[in-house]
DNA sequence: TGTCGTACTTCATCTGTCGTAGTAAACTTG
DNA sequence: CAAGTTTACTACGACAGATGAAGTACGACA
C-alpha cells in the first residue's frame, strides 16, 4: 500500500484525469481510482471529497445536479478548461519529479 | 520548479541518500541536493532542519558533533541501520508510486 | 568596518490528509 | 418484507509536515 505522503500533490491530479473522458461523481470516482490503481491505491472519502471543495473553489472542476435521476442525490462533476490546462502542468512537473527522484534512489 | 506537496514524503529519503556514502551536515547536504538535482529542487532550510530532527527521533539517523574542530558549530550526522532499512523501504514503494501515477498521467 | 557566506534555531501559520461519526436512499438476500 | 449491505455523501476535529519570517553567530574577505 503506498503512504499517502507520497502520493499527496497527486490526488488532484488523479481527479482531473477521471474527468476527463467525461462527467462523473464522487462514488465513481473513487472506484475507478481504486481500480485503475489495481488496488495499490485507495483514496480515503474525506480526502476525496475536500480535493472536490478544493478543485471547485479553484475553477478546475464545476459541480451540477442530474435533474430526472431518482433521488439519488449525486453530485456530478466536469473538468473545466483550466482544470485541463492544470492537469497538463501536472503532468509535465511529474515528469521532472521522476527524474529528480530517481537521482537520489538506489535500486538493489 | 517542483511544487513541494509532490515531493513531500521523499525529502526524507533525500537526505537518507545524502547519507549512505558517509556523515554530513545540514549545509552541505542542502548544497548536494540542489547540486544532484540540477538545482531543480532546493529543500528548504527550514523543512530540512526539522526532517533532521524527525529522522534522529525515529533512529533513522544519529547526529554528533566533531571536536578539534574550530567553532563552526556543525552538527554531523550518520545513517543508522534502521535508517538504511527505511531508505530501502522508500526505494521499493517509489517503484509501486511510479507506476500508480503513471497511470493517472497523459502524454501529450 | 561592513558585507557576504556558512550554519543553524525558534516560532507561528497553513494546507492537505485522516479518523470518527452520522445521515439517508436504494439495492440485496433470506 | 425485514434486515443488512452498498451507495453517496457531509461535518468536525486533529495532526503532520512544509513554510515564511526572523534572528543568532562565527569566519572570511576586501
Amino acid at each position: 500500500m503506498i503512504s499517502s505522503d507520497v502520493i499527496r500533490g497527486y490526488n488532484d491530479t488523479m481527479i482531473l484525469y477521471m474527468l476527463l473522458d467525461g462527467e462523473s461523481y464522487g462514488y465513481e470516482i473513487s472506484k475507478n481510482i481504486r481500480r485503475l490503481s489495481e488496488e495499490k491505491y485507495v483514496m480515503k472519502e474525506t480526502t476525496l471529497y475536500s480535493a472536490f471543495t478544493r478543485l471547485e473553489k479553484n475553477g478546475y472542476i464545476s459541480s451540477f445536479h442530474k435533474d430526472g435521476e431518482s433521488g439519488k442525490r449525486r453530485t456530478y462533476y466536469r473538468i473545466t478548461e483550466e482544470g485541463l490546462a492544470y492537469y497538463q502542468e501536472k503532468c509535465s512537473e511529474w515528469q521532472i519529479t521522476q527524474e529528480v527522484v530517481n537521482k537520489f534512489i538506489k535500486e538493489p
